[in-house]
DNA sequence: ATAAAAAAGTGTTATAAAGTGCGTTAAAAG
DNA sequence: CTTTTAACGCACTTTATAACACTTTTTTAT
């Protein structure tokens, strides 16, 4: 389990390292794999392993696309998905797409905030997250969602 | 399994290549066949892999014809699909018809939406994509589709 | 009906941009 | 003070795209 707060440099190639306390849990579950993409609800960033993305992208892709809601979680889950090789024993260096950078808004940023979730990690430009630590609301914020039945019970 | 978002460019012969990151995904299905088609409900292609078309096709054609929402289907999906070899190990390039072209809006456009959604890809017009993510609704869409049962179950 | 012209489709190459790998320096931790 | 970690810079590799040349098909005119 991967958990804490971590202000980090990205380079000029829009690469970050994750720190080197994750690397025992990185090496233990086996990792070779990340897989980044956008948060359906806030100007931030989802990054999972490997054998989790495969879990939650197996699930969301099964639901009927028809339905306008799941549809569009679908695209934004599952159509915006950077998957990444990962070398746990190596640099840990990871590449954010131009696109999901302006997504979260850390286009000109040479530092991001990456925040350990346990199973998962968030990208947050720093800003928004300091406003979101004190209970402003952001601009870009997507709350008013009403879930079908067949997502209530999923985890992203 | 192929994910993510891609702003790619079209030749002036329509022509399209996918993105080399692809690639292994493409050699390991062992594909050499793509098959692009309309979307039923947005004004977007559906490219599928030659294997997963075939499933797909099949089902659908198997369907009585007779319901005419199941009609529309297989005329819109069916009716409409260009199937094209594919090489995997080359240069991955791909022709959209002047017809499909038009249905999707990217008559004009030197660059396209390639949207990878695990199995299938979705092409999109730029505008079009954008405007469906900031939740925009579009003119042509068609939502208030009602499913017979025998369609409930499939994902196109 | 035939030939010429135009359009559509296919394939190759060159070049700029994007991405990757690795060594060095700077900073932090033990 | 020594060791580890993070950040930066540079060189190399891969990828994307536009330009060009050639082939095939379709259209037009005689």
């Amino acid at each position: 389990m991967m958990f804490g707060f971590n202000n980090i440099s990205i380079d000029k190639k829009s690469r970050f390292s994750f720190p080197a306390k994750y690397r025992d849990a990185f090496i233990n579950s086996n990792e070779n794999q990340i897989v980044i993409t956008k948060d359906p609800q806030y100007p931030s960033l989802k990054v999972y392993l490997g054998s989790e993305w495969d879990q939650i992208s197996t699930k969301l892709s099964s639901l009927q696309g028809l339905d306008p809601i799941v549809r569009n979680l679908q695209w934004t889950i599952l159509g915006n998905a950077s998957v990444c090789d990962f070398e746990p024993s190596g640099r840990m260096q990871v590449l954010i797409s131009a696109d999901l950078k302006k997504y979260a808004q850390i286009e000109e940023a040479n530092r991001i905030c990456l925040i350990g979730m346990g199973n998962k990690f968030e990208i947050w430009n720093q800003e928004n997250w300091e406003q979101r630590q004190t209970g402003g609301s952001l601009a870009t914020e997507i709350l008013d969602i009403v879930l079908p039945e067949s997502i209530k019970d999923m985890s992203f």
